[in-house]
DNA sequence: TGTATTTAAGACAAAAGAGTCTTAAATATT
DNA sequence: AATATTTAAGACTCTTTTGTCTTAAATACA
C-alpha cells in the first residue's frame, strides 16, 4: 500500500470533517460508526493529527474534533506527511539510503519522475475539493455501500 | 514504502543477475555478500521467484540461480507482481474494496491516473536496460558505497 | 455537586513483515 | 563411497503495524 492503514483512516476522517460546517465539532464515535473504523483506533490516529496541529479537539458533551484550518487550505499531502512521514516523497525505490542524483541507483531517474507525479497529486488536492466532489457526486468514503454525506 | 523490502531484495538480486552472462548460475551466497542482504532471507525470496518461474536454480557445487529468460524480456513489473502481488496496480488509495469507476472514492480519478504512471514506469523498464545503465554509469545497487558490477 | 459524555493516554494483544537458524536434498569432485 | 558445496524447506524469533481495552481528565448540564 502506498499509504498506511492508519493514514488512510486519518484521511477518510479528514474528508468527513471537511464536508461539515466549518468550526463544528464532530464526535469521533460518530465518525467511527459512519466510516466503519474502530472507534479506539480512530481516536488514536486523530490524536496524532491534533498533536500535529491539523485538528482541534474538545472534550465533554457535544465535544469532538474539527479541522484547525478551512478545508480549502489543507492539502492532502499534509495529512499523509503528518501520519506516514515524508519517506514516500524522498526515499529510494530500492530502499537504498540517501536517494539523490549524486548517488543514484539504476532506477533513480525514472522513479524520481514518478515520485514527482505522486507528490504533485497529493499537493494539488485540497480536502475541500475532495469533500465537495464526494458530496456532489455521492462518492463513497466507507467500505459498506451505503455511506451518506448528509 | 511503495515496494516491500522482500521485493526490493528480489529486484536488486534480479538486476545483479541481469548484469551477468546469460545462462550462468550465480550463487546466492555471493549475491548476498555483494548486495549486503542476509543470505538466508535472500534465499527465501529467490525461492519464491524460482517457484514463480522467473528464475531457475541448480544445487550443488558451482550451483546457484539464474534468470529463466533473457534479461531484456523481463520487465520490472514482473518481479514486483511475483513478490508483492498486483495490489499496487489495482487497489483503491483509500483502501476501499473494489476500486473502479462504478464505485469510485473521491480520490479515484486522480489516483487512477497516478497509478497508471507508476504502472507504465514498471512496465516499460526491462532488467537488461537497468543493468546496462547501472554497469555503464557505475550506479549503486547496495547500501555500502563500494558496490562493483565487475 | 453529581452524573453523563467525550477526548487523552497508555497498557495490552493480535497479525503481518522481516530476519535467523537448522536440517534435508541434490550435485560435483575426489 | 565419502565429502564438500549449494539450494529447499520449514521452524522459529524479532519488530512493526494494527487493533482492543481500561482508566483518567475535561466539560456540560441537571
Ligand atoms: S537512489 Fe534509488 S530512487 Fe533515488
Ligand atoms: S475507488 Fe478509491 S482509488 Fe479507486
Amino acid at each position: 500500500m502506498l499509504i498506511s492503514k492508519s493514514c488512510v483512516y486519518g484521511l477518510r476522517a479528514s474528508l468527513f470533517l471537511a464536508s461539515k460546517k466549518n468550526g463544528e465539532y464532530i464526535s469521533i464515535r460518530d465518525m467511527s460508526e459512519k466510516l466503519g473504523i474502530s472507534f479506539h483506533f480512530l481516536t488514536k490516529i486523530l490524536q496524532q493529527l491534533t498533536a500535529y496541529g491539523l485538528m482541534e479537539s474538545y472534550k465533554g458533551p457535544n465535544g469532538g474534533v474539527r479541522l484547525s484550518k478551512p478545508a480549502g487550505d489543507i492539502k492532502f499531502i499534509e495529512i499523509v506527511v503528518a501520519i506516514d512521514g515524508d519517506d514516500l516523497l524522498n526515499e529510494c525505490v530500492l530502499n537504498l539510503p540517501g536517494c539523490g542524483s549524486d548517488t543514484p541507483c539504476p532506477l533513480h531517474e525514472s522513479w524520481s519522475k514518478t515520485r514527482e507525479s505522486i507528490k504533485a497529486m497529493l499537493e494539488n488536492t485540497s480536502l475541500e475539493y475532495l469533500a465537495k466532489e464526494g458530496k456532489n457526486k455521492n462518492l463513497r468514503l466507507s467500505e459498506v455501500g451505503n455511506f451518506d454525506w448528509e
